[in-house]
DNA sequence: ATAATATTTAGATATTTGTCTAAATATATA
DNA sequence: TATATATTTAGACAAATATCTAAATATTAT
């Protein structure tokens, strides 16, 4: 839950969120949209990762990134606890 | 919105809202269900505060603090809108 | 095999954050 | 009014974080 969290709290990486949700996409893909150093992406996706909000393929020489929404119904259901 | 991810950015501010949950309580009661002193609660409730997740109102020397559910409603959303 | 492209790892740095103690403010009570 | 209680503010500090550049790794194409 910490984790997260800790993942969700960061602008960037909502926003990389809200990119996959329309569709899988690429590191470097991603990283276009940013004004953002590739490193400091890739970074962020290791964060994304670890928190199971995202998952990877490596497919040749890129590495696609997925959205896993399933990981959101945690944060969903804390949410749902409180506002009973 | 990245106010109310920084808030809930913390495990003592998430617990705070869960105490908040069942019933309104005041500064000092709060602090004692944590082993954190009662500068750095306050601290974590200004954040809270500041977010929207909570108002607080003067009761005679107490000062109350109450969760607010409403600006949960803003997470509900972005979460339900990318699982579709 | 060599060169080009895609991505990550490593290491550095400035900023943010959570915590503390000491002091200030506000209210209640003797 | 003086004292006790409740809470916040101020200032300091260590740990965490977002970012960068340079280098390493992996894959593809010539």
């Amino acid at each position: 839950m910490n984790e997260i969290f800790k993942a969700l709290n960061d602008e960037t990486r909502r926003r990389i969120i809200e990119l996959l949700k329309d569709k899988d996409m690429n590191a470097g893909a991603i990283a276009e949209e940013f004004n953002i150093s590739k490193p400091s992406i890739s970074h962020h996706l290791d964060i994304l990762k670890r928190a199971d909000l995202i998952t990877s393929e490596k497919k040749g020489q890129f590495v696609e990134y997925t959205l896993n929404t399933t990981i959101l119904e945690e944060v969903l259901t804390w949410i749902l606890t409180l506002k009973k």
